[in-house]
DNA sequence: TTACCTTATGGTATCGTTACCATACTGCTG
DNA sequence: CAGCAGTATGGTAACGATACCATAAGGTAA
């Protein structure tokens, strides 16, 4: 492979003068410009960035860290970051960790060791470990969709809270008295904001929130499958669920199929999160959405700027709202 | 930060130990190792990867060039790499390139400065200019779901001409006889390759594949729109549809419903490639799935094992057959 | 004329690792 | 006991780029 060394001896400069011309940076004639060009094209010369990296301390990669890369909350965000990293020079490279810590850790032991200029981060817990460890490597982080305790840092998520509350209070205003809880899993920001807003949304009404109605569980098919068999046992049983995520919902909607109950006609359903945009010609699921795509370009010029100013300005939080969708799962009309 | 310098001074042993102690290679007593991972920890050292890839020429970094990560076929794709990769130690970067040979260019170029390990590659389109490309700067790459002119490269993909032949046969045995295609863009093998296995399947049975009933557009849901539109306002209406892909499929559904249209009562409508795992809990469309994520596992260790070896053995193709999966969609019951 | 700024270019050191080669001790073989 | 393999460790250079400083020509302000 040729070097910035070969293309300078081609073109009858030092090594120096091809850099400036190839970054655009300081003076340097028309004349070298052509010279190093036709070098460099003639060569096939590439920079090597890995070098280039070293000397300056910077790279022009970007990490996302997420749960799953194949929820499509997340895919649509993972579009989001890209497009404008894309835009701006940087290249994205994603993680999944499946909501374990110990992975999660992995990863940005390794993101840090490639130095990569900073990180969009979906912390598998509520916890400041993982922020810490990378302010300690001044690596700058951005938090996405999760809070996080302590508030020096970034973040930029969705209102889960209020969005649960006005989901709930739809299914209660369309008379239903039993709502069945099927949430994330305990310690997950999202999974806890989303239990708050349902425990407000049935205390306004004067609902009790039974105890045997909410349960935790994970941000899976498999969970929210387990979840709903346990929750149609009950008797009474319930007359509506409200999962806490899309995955949660899917697998609701299969132990309800098999148990031979329609939605909405024997039991309403509602969600967080919306289906990926294309599959929105499915129009079934009533869902508080989530501005994936937005949430995602916020963050992300959050992070450049981030980089680029290098300031120790005060972490700040941009709280998106939730767009109320509904659709045939919820099922009756309004009542109040 | 620390470098390995640090960690040797204070472990008290030259920068080379400390290397050999981190890669685990060569000889150290157990005494030195020990000394040298407290200091690593004392210091909360972390090795420089661009200062390694750039002496050791590698890196573990590898890149999923493709056209949209928000297309379920390629999420569940992109997931599946990251798992092999990530278990391996790898990190991977996902592109978009949105089907434009421009884009492609560019993203390629800035990975081979990056000094990526290797690329999965989705080519736009079927020209080998950039496999050619990675070749010159003997960067490994496995292309992905679509063949390429010139045999001299790894290849996992689907056959997609018997799926098509597959599914269409499906709409002919069911009795229709005016099918139309609403196919991918000209030039891309997967969509040149559905539209040979769909005009196949109608020659085998005698029919004639009309002209007027043949579309091409873009893999996008707009595309499935438009190609939707056109195709029902044709005298004699089609009765059945072939989607070259789930995108496109979605777009004439949408084109479907606005039009009053019931499917399948008032057309059938098939597609290439499956809904997301998740979201098969609603079983409606007809479709021919691709093993999107064990195409991903095959590719991925493909492409690690080129890098291993580094060897110039023949390029190999991989051909995974498709499963037809018959849901609502085509409606019916078939007729031979 | 002197001083100084702008333009154009180059020399040298350095970023943080590891490749390569050298040194030296131990213990075993013949 | 020479010779050699195995173990343990270190010195030096190099990977490919850029930071920093230096040099020099030409123009212009005082």
């Amino acid at each position: 492979m040729p070097t910035i060394n070969d293309v300078a001896k081609r073109a009858g400069v030092a090594p120096i003068t091809v850099s400036r011309v190839i970054n655009n940076s300081g003076y340097f004639s028309e004349e070298t410009r052509q010279r190093v060009e036709t070098a460099i094209n003639e060569l096939g010369y590439v920079p090597n960035r890995l070098a280039r990296g070293l000397r300056t301390k910077r790279t022009n990669t970007l990490a996302l860290v997420m749960t799953d890369i194949t929820n499509p909350f997340f895919t649509t965000v993972a579009r989001g970051v890209e497009d404008v990293a894309g835009e701006a020079g940087y290249t994205v490279t994603f993680c999944n960790t499946d909501e374990s810590e110990e992975k999660e850790r992995k990863y940005l032991d390794l993101l840090v060791q490639q130095q990569v200029g900073g990180i969009l981060l979906v912390p598998a817990r509520s916890r400041p470990d993982s922020v810490n460890f990378l302010k300690k490597h001044s690596t700058p982080v951005v938090v996405l969709d999760r809070r996080l305790p302590g508030g020096e840092i970034d973040v930029v998520r969705c209102d889960s809270e209020a969005g649960a509350h006005e989901i709930v209070r739809l299914l209660i205003n369309l008379g239903h008295k039993r709502i069945a809880m099927l949430g994330g899993p305990k310690g997950v920001s999202t999974a806890d904001d989303r239990l708050l807003g349902y425990q407000q949304a049935l205390a306004e009404s004067g609902l009790n929130a039974e105890k045997e109605l909410v349960q935790a569980g994970a941000f899976t098919q498999e969970s929210g499958y387990e979840m709903a068999r346990k929750a149609i046992s009950r008797s009474p049983r319930p007359t509506a669920f409200f999962a806490a995520n899309n995955f949660i919902a899917f697998g609701a909607l299969k132990a309800l199929r098999e148990e031979g109950l329609d939605v909405p006609d024997d039991l309403a359903l509602v969600a967080f999160d919306d289906l990926p945009p294309a599959l929105v010609t499915f129009p079934f699921l009533t869902v508080v959405a989530q501005p994936a795509h937005e949430m995602a370009l916020e963050a992300t010029k959050l992070l450049l700027a981030r980089m680029e100013s290098d300031s120790d300005r005060e972490g700040q939080e941009i709280v998106l709202p939730t767009e109320l969708i509904v659709r045939q799962s919820s099922g009756g009309r309004i009542v109040s």
